[in-house]
DNA sequence: GTGCATCGACTTGTCTGACAAGGCCGTGCT
DNA sequence: AGCACGGCCTTGTCAGACAAGTCGATGCAC
C-alpha cells in the first residue's frame, strides 16, 4: 500500500532543492523542463509546475526561451518550511540561531508598539489564551500551538500587516524553536509564568514592562536553541 | 501592435487579485479552474497556474476534490509586488506607513549587528557604494539602486539569512519608500550625507554610532513616507 | 424519523501530444 | 570582421482525456 503525502510537483522539486542546496547539479545547470520529466518519469506538466515551485522560492529564474537559470543562495527563501525541509540539518541548526536573532530584535519591538494600541478584547483574548497554555501543560503539542497564537496575537495588535507578514512567514521556526526548547524539564509551566508577565505588561499597557518581559522570555529560549546536540526536527 | 508584458497566468491572476481584494467575488467564491478558463478565454492550464499564484501569495488554499478557499487577508503576502499592485492605493499608502514602521524596528538593530560584524572587505565595499552615490546625485533612478544596495549590503554583513530574507523580501516597499523621500528638495544630497555619517559608524565598529546614524536616516524618510499627497507609485 | 451507504456531479491532479513564441549560437554571406 | 539568417532548444499556451478526491443528495434499512 502506497501512501500520498504531496502531489507529485512537490515531490519533484523537493528532490531538486535537495540538488541544488548541496550543488548536486549536473554542471551546475537546472535541468530543463524536458530533462526533468524524462529523469522522474512524469509529465512535462507536472516538470513545470515543480520548476515553478523553485521560482517561488527565489532559487531560480524562469523565463521564455531562456534556460532556467539559478540564483545565488543569499536570497532563497530560508522561511519556507519546503525549502528547509530538504536543506542538510547543520544548516537547520545554523539558521535555526540566525532566526532567534531575529526573533530578539523584533519580538521586543513589537510588545512595545503592541502595549501602546491593543484593544480590550484583544487584552481578554490574551487572557484566555494564557489560561488555555495554563490548563495544557501536560500536552507539549497543544501548549504550542497556544503559545504560537499567542505571540501572533499580540503581533497582529500591532495593526502592522507587514510586521505580521514577517511573523507568519516565519511560523515554521517558531514552531521548531519552541518544540526544541519546550524539551527542557518543566519548560512549560516556566513558559506560562513568563507569558503571563509578558500578558500583564501588554494588559497595563505599559510598552516598558511588556518589552522587559518578552526578552527575558527570549532568553530562556535561547540558550536551548544555542545546545547543539538537541536534534532540530 | 500588441505589447505582451506579463504571461498569461500572470495577467489573469491580477485580475482575480484585485477581484479578491475588493470583494468583488461572485458569491465569496473563488472561481474554479472551469470559470476562470471560460470566463478569461484561455486553456485550464493557464486557469490553474492563475490559481497556483495566488496560492504562493496565500491568498487561497488549493486540495484536490474541494474547490478552491479564500484565506483570511491578514495572512496574504503583503511583500509581494504583484498583490501591492492589484490592491488600491489608500492601502498601498497605509502599507506604506507600516513598512516605514517595521524598517525603524529592524534597520538599526541590524546597524547594531553589522557594526559588530563586518569584514575589511564590506566596509571597502561600503565605501565605494557610497562614493558611487554621491556621484550620481543628479540621477533618481541610479541612486535609488545604490542606496538599495547601500542597505542590503549591511543586512548581508551580519551574516544572518533571516533578517537577510527580512530586506529582500521587502525591497518593493525599499523601493517605493525612497523613491517617494527622494522627490524632497536636495533629498539626494543630503541622504549622502546621511548615509556617510551610518557608513562612518560601521567603518569604526561602532555600534551606537551606527544605530543613531540610522535612526536619524529613517527619521528624516518617515516625513516624506507620511504625507498623504505624495502618489504612491 | 434517523442513520448510513451509495451514487453522481463537480473539483483538482496528471498525462499526452501538439504548436507558438522567444533566445542562443553557429553557419555562411557580405 | 561584422552581420543576417536559420536551425535548435527552451519555455508558453492550447486541447482533450482520464484519475482521484470531496461533497451533497438520494434512497434504503432500521
Amino acid at each position: 500500500m502506497e501512501v500520498k503525502l504531496r502531489t507529485l510537483p512537490t515531490q519533484v522539486a523537493g528532490v531538486l532543492i535537495s540538488r541544488i542546496a548541496t550543488g548536486g547539479l549536473t554542471g551546475g545547470l537546472v535541468p530543463s523542463e524536458q530533462q526533468i520529466s524524462l529523469e522522474f518519469a512524469v509529465s512535462r506538466a507536472v516538470a513545470r509546475e515543480a520548476l515553478k515551485i523553485l521560482a517561488s522560492l527565489d532559487m531560480v529564474d524562469i523565463a521564455q526561451g531562456r534556460r532556467v537559470t539559478l540564483r545565488p543562495a543569499a536570497e532563497w527563501d530560508y522561511l519556507s518550511p519546503l525549502l528547509i525541509e530538504w536543506i542538510p540539518d547543520d544548516q537547520v541548526r545554523q539558521l535555526l540561531r540566525e532566526h532567534h536573532e531575529a526573533r530578539q530584535i523584533f519580538e521586543p519591538a513589537i510588545a512595545v508598539e503592541a502595549a501602546q494600541r491593543l484593544t480590550d478584547a484583544e487584552i481578554l483574548r490574551l487572557g484566555e489564551i494564557l489560561e488555555a497554555m495554563h490548563q495544557h501543560e501536560d500536552d507539549p503539542e497543544a501548549y504550542l500551538e497556544l503559545d504560537l497564537e499567542f505571540h501572533m496575537a499580540i503581533c497582529r495588535a500591532t495593526q502592522n500587516r507587514i510586521l505580521d507578514r514577517f511573523m507568519y512567514a516565519s511560523r515554521w521556526w517558531q514552531s521548531a524553536s519552541r518544540r526544541i526548547s519546550n524539551q527542557a524539564p518543566r519548560a512549560l509551566p516556566l513558559a506560562t509564568l513568563q507569558h503571563r508577565a509578558i500578558y500583564e505588561g501588554l494588559a497595563a499597557r505599559d510598552p516598558k514592562k511588556a518589552e522587559a518581559a518578552m526578552r527575558e522570555h527570549l532568553s530562556t529560549n535561547m540558550m536551548s536553541v544555542m545546545v547543539d546536540e538537541v536534534p532540530v526536527r
